[in-house]
DNA sequence: GACTGAGACCTTTTT
DNA sequence: GGTCTCAGTC
């Protein structure tokens, strides 16, 4: 197809942003309004019009599978492969110049990439260190605060010495971790990004060249972006350079883990003159589902401002299920997703999105009951698995033995007679020796600080990586690993677990030698290096799809993106969505409203909210009012759903009340009291004359009354 | 080094 | 309520 022919599938505005030539551009795209197309077209466009070469256009993503998807469509656009072009990642691309520019970055050539579990590992061993076990401060929050601090671009010797003792540990720790990765020679996730930055920063000469290689610059998701990410960006562009950002601030929901939502609010600030497009037609929902979603989200302050709408049908109203409690919610929308795959539809175009994982576990059962298959989205993804990460440390060791966290991982695993005391010994050795942990195991061995079992287990160690790593260049990747597993022994050791635990970790390995076999040797670098770098910075996709129809179970923040006919919105209450957590502060009150506004506009066709009148949460019951979001909905879009059922009761072996049983009322009614108002049944006790119901009064909390004193009225 | 019990934790997640 | 971590014991 011609460029002109191309330009003709895409509307007015789609159009204008891919043809504009302004420097720099904004294109704020609604959800479902085109965004990935307007993207790849405007590459394309930009080639074919000879406004930039393959080679002179940068484009940038956040997750892999956002920078996968570009690639080929651009590909398919052109017609060609386009492996000249910068497409990728954040993380990925910043990888890529600190490999090509490891001198200047003043990294090993080999410099691995550290984990986050693997840096949390490193900051929990820092703490005995430096002797900061028994303080309020958490491994875990001291994680948190290296990564913000890295995520706003400041160094640990750049934060001025505070006062408070608390922020003086966390500073503390930060330190000594930054020493610890600089020592063993590799970088975490917040590194890449910071490194990147001071590299074109600092080095004239180079930032020279890339500026006048990469001409063109876009950005998808740009609402997304932190801090350290956008000044990378800004050094790039200098004063010349041209910038496509494509974003939607009304879907940024990662405040949270350092994204700023200002910096897409204040484009035109910072880029005067900066074009600005809207995308406002949807090719998704439902226009009942878009103005629900148009209304939540115009509760928000500070917006750019936009207003989806759609040619499509106006389609049924949003359905609103007010269950009696979390099990009577779950029920509802199993039976709900069954009756919908009855009426011909397929499994795989429903999702389930709920705003927390806890709130899975109850859904899963209720579709077990009713025997429908589902996934779950999200959790431990293949290249994060124990059995993976100890088979990868090994590897590491081979390319790089200054690594202490691949040393710590795989020293003793499998155990090889290397206990606490031992490596303690070793540790305090390389601290004052100033050296690595395997210089300082090889040196505890030759002045005899270590005794019997882990001595030969040390030489042992020792000649098999030695081995390893003098035959790693005769060696294929999987015939290195192969070897690993066998010689080290950790293919025993995993087989050996019980259950079906060792059964999972042995197919896992075995799958990562599939993995290997497959990988394709990049043309330049060490094939090794390539290979880690890559299985850090791609963990690996969820757990392989097994190809059978099922429901889809998600949060909220990883169904950005996605798209489903049918889609259950569910737990919409108070504390749990907005979060209790998120109540307090306008802001990240506003970000949950953008989540919500997420979650609704994934629906295509049909949309069900959901929420339980009394929740049970951590071994708690909690009596939630419905979340404000859904008082956002105008009436008019809402549809309440009645069951004409009875409702079975929650707790089993309780008879029901007399009057109950006779049907006069039931769990879930709603009734009216005289002095306390409107509310919802949500238990009976005992039976006859001194039967109590257990209502929750709108306003008032919930009230237990003798029933037949109680002078209820049933409304609903 | 494997097993056990007590205690702490509990929002969202990519790279 | 469930899970995970850590310290203590055999």
């Amino acid at each position: 197809m011609s460029i002109i022919e191309r330009l003709k599938t895409l509307n007015s505005p789609q159009q204008a942003a891919v043809k504009s030539d302004a420097q720099h551009l904004l294109v704020l795209a609604g959800a479902g309004s085109g965004k990935t197309r307007v993207l790849t077209h405007r590459i394309s466009w930009l080639l074919e019009t000879g406004q930039a070469a393959p080679t002179g256009v940068l484009a940038v993503t956040f997750t892999n599978k956002a920078a996968r998807e570009m690639r080929s469509r651009v590909s398919e656009l052109l017609e060609q492969p386009v492996d000249a072009m910068w497409i990728g990642t954040f993380h990925g691309l910043a990888h890529r110049l600190l490999r090509q520019h490891h001198l200047e970055a003043r990294l090993p050539r080999e410099f691995q990439i550290l984990d986050s579990d693997d840096q949390l590992r490193l900051i929990k061993r820092l703490f005995s260190e430096l002797g900061l076990k028994d303080s309020s401060l958490q491994p875990k929050q001291a994680q948190y605060y290296i990564n913000d601090q890295k995520d706003e671009g400041r160094r640990a010797e750049h934060i001025a010495p505070s006062a408070d003792p608390y922020e003086q540990e966390r500073q503390q720790v930060y330190m000594a971790y930054q020493h610890a990765c600089e020592r063993a020679g590799v970088v975490d996730f917040a590194e890449l990004l910071l490194r990147a930055h001071e590299l074109w920063r600092d080095n004239p000469a180079l930032i020279k060249h890339y500026r006048a290689r990469f001409r063109h610059v876009l950005v998808d998701e740009f609402q997304d972006i932190n801090t350290i990410q956008y000044a990378w960006l800004r050094v790039l562009l200098g004063t010349e350079g041209n910038l496509t950002v494509v974003g939607d601030d009304d879907q940024s929901i990662y405040g949270w883990r350092g994204a700023k939502v200002e910096t897409i609010q204040q484009f035109q600030d910072d880029f005067p003159g900066a074009e600005l497009i809207r995308l406002e037609q949807n090719y998704r929902s439902t226009q009942t589902i878009l103005a629900a979603a148009n209304a939540v989200i115009d509760h928000n302050q500070g917006r750019l401002g936009k207003e989806l709408w759609s040619e499509g049908a106006e389609g049924e109203p949003v359905q609103l299920y007010a269950a009696f409690n979390e099990q009577d919610e779950a029920r509802f929308v199993a039976e709900q997703a069954d009756a919908w795959i009855d009426s011909g539809h397929s499994a795989n175009d429903i999702a389930v999105l709920y705003r927390s994982n806890a709130q899975s576990r109850v859904l899963e059962e209720a579709f077990m009951r009713v025997q429908l298959p589902y996934r779950i989205y999200g959790g431990m993804r293949f290249y994060e698995r124990l059995e993976i990460r100890n088979a990868l440390a090994y590897l590491r060791l081979v390319a790089n033995t200054m690594d202490d966290p691949a040393m710590e991982r795989v020293i003793n695993v499998p155990p090889r007679g290397v206990g606490q005391k031992s490596l303690d010994k070793l540790r305090q050795l390389a601290r004052e020796e100033g050296c690595s942990l395997w210089d300082a195991a090889r040196l505890g061995l030759e002045r005899k600080l270590v005794t019997g079992k882990a001595v030969t287990a040390l030489t042992a160690f020792f000649q098999l990586l030695d081995d390893l790593r003098a035959s790693r260049h005769e060696l294929s990747l999987r015939q290195l690993m192969e070897t690993t597993l066998d010689m080290t022994g950790l293919l025993e050791y995993h087989k050996a677990e019980k259950g079906e635990r060792g059964q999972a970790r042995v197919e896992n390995l075995q799958e990562l030698l599939g993995a290997l076999d497959m990988y394709e040797v990049p043309e330049d670098g060490d094939p090794l290096t390539e290979f880690l770098a890559e299985a850090s910075l791609n963990a690996g996709e969820g757990q392989a799809d097994d190809h059978e129809a099922a429901v889809n179970m998600m949060t909220l923040h990883s169904s950005k993106g996605l798209e489903f006919p049918l889609v259950f919105l569910v737990g919409v209450e108070e504390n749990l969505f907005p979060h209790k957590m998120s109540a307090t502060d306008p802001q990240k009150l506003e970000e949950e409203r953008r989540l919500c506004y997420v979650g609704i506009t994934r629906a295509e066709q049909k949309l069900f909210l959901t929420y339980a009148e009394s929740r049970r949460l951590y071994g708690q019951d909690n009596f939630n009012p419905v979340s404000r979001f859904v008082r956002e909905i105008p009436e008019r879009l809402l549809a309440e759903v009645r069951l004409n059922m009875q409702v079975s009761r929650p707790v089993s072996g309780v008879a029901l009340g007399q009057d109950a049983a006779e049907g006069a009322i039931a769990l879930g009614a709603l009734v009216r009291h005289p002095i306390f108002g409107d509310g919802v049944v949500l238990n009976f006790e005992g039976a006859g004359p001194n039967a109590t119901v257990q209502v929750n009064f709108d306003g008032e909390g919930i009230k237990q009354l003798v029933y037949q004193f109680a002078k209820l009225e049933v409304i609903g």
